[in-house]
DNA sequence: TAGATTGTTAATCGATTAACAATC
DNA sequence: TAGATTGTTAATCGATTAACAATC
């Protein structure tokens, strides 16, 4: 029953293909072959195949994929079929403007609490939500079966918070901050990396290797 | 002299081993062998010095690597030897709290400007910076010299402003919105995506799907 | 010189692509 | 039934790990 050992690379594709059906149904598309997907998506039609018969047979031969039918399949396995109620910890600009995003809402991501250290943001509200202490968290967790913390805090106060956010019942971080937590956590809890700072350098590596490439051709 | 062939796997942790050796430079640690950082780094040894021998041979038999120099060479690699101007387009939450971001500036990144169409906006300041209209895009990236626009504008407005923005002659985009800009852009033209929605899906996977394996044993 | 540790080649492992039999 | 397209096995490709000779 337990699906086990789906790797990384797979799942990191799933949501794309989530949000291209998505569209697809948006459009009124009834059904789709892999190989017309795979031409959409730029991918082979058999890395579609495959990565989809990871989780079972969700087509028919001769036919294609249901369209609805395949893209309410992959939002059971990525667990949007149910409410995820969130807090963010660290009120700052980022935590502000992830509070504000009423778009994760739609896919079942709940924010229910924002909060900081610093007294003077203390019952300032953004989208409704006032801003709390710290302190107040293990019960605000425990009475809002909140699942996932959202860090955005300076790297130097990361690291406790996220013991503490997993002493207090979290069961997942969604980590903005610039270090590893997985390193200090049990491995049962789940940690979801968004390194924008890493991004950018990425980004900055691609444009310097491209213009070095092409340096010697002006 | 050009570097080809550099696979993506090598490129996404090259700021991984910045950031470690940047935090080693602090602490006043001066050397490091491969072994050393692959325990800190929990990556095997062996990935380390194969990464870093893409690039060429930093260390020095019988002694590893020296923190600085090698910190400084990822660093040139990344191309954060040298000062990138950048624009913000979309001033919404997000574009904001980009733009309040001061650390990035310290890697090299700077915001030069933040961008909107809501003329509602227009003059309003955010760390300083104006925000302005779109239509002042073409003169102000050539007069800034502005290589990376950020885009965090909704999907629907995203794909023909990426393509403005390409004509007006950014060379690279950071992408926030949910939409796949590498299709309809030049190959030529960097595409760094931060999809946060599908972070946040892969997140609720490993939720949903570390749940299903433990149900059985309650 | 002896010990340590790199740079690099070879072996293994895993992921992607191709091929095709099964089947709607 | 014939045509289309899946599900799945086999082949290929690429990335990671192991091993070790080179060398500081």
């Amino acid at each position: 029953m337990s699906e086990k050992g789906i790797s990384k690379a797979v799942i990191k594709r799933l949501p794309r293909y989530y949000r291209y059906l998505g569209e697809l149904l948006e459009a009124g598309v009834e059904r789709i072959s892999s190989g017309e997907l795979s031409e959409r998506m730029k991918v082979t039609a058999s890395q579609i195949r495959q990565d989809l018969n990871n989780f079972g047979g969700f087509g028919q031969q001769g036919y294609g994929y249901n369209v609805r039918y395949l893209h309410d399949e992959i939002g059971k396995i990525l667990g949007l079929n149910r409410i995820h109620n969130m807090v963010i910890i660290g009120a700052g600009n980022l935590g502000q403007a992830l509070a504000n995003y009423a778009s994760f809402e739609r896919s079942g991501f709940r924010t229910v609490g924002l909060f900081d250290v610093n007294p003077v943001l203390q019952g300032v509200t953004v989208r409704g939500i006032p801003i709390r202490m710290v302190d107040e968290l293990p019960e605000f967790i425990k009475e809002n079966k909140v699942e996932i913390a959202t860090l955005t805090l300076p790297k130097s106060r990361a690291k406790e918070m996220a013991q503490l956010l997993v002493e207090y019942g979290i069961r997942a971080i969604w980590n903005f901050a610039h270090t590893d937590l997985n390193l200090v956590l049990p491995r049962d809890v789940i940690v979801e990396n968004v390194h924008l700072s890493e991004s950018l350098m990425r980004l900055s590596y691609n444009l310097t290797s491209y213009e070095e490439k092409h340096k010697t051709n002006k």
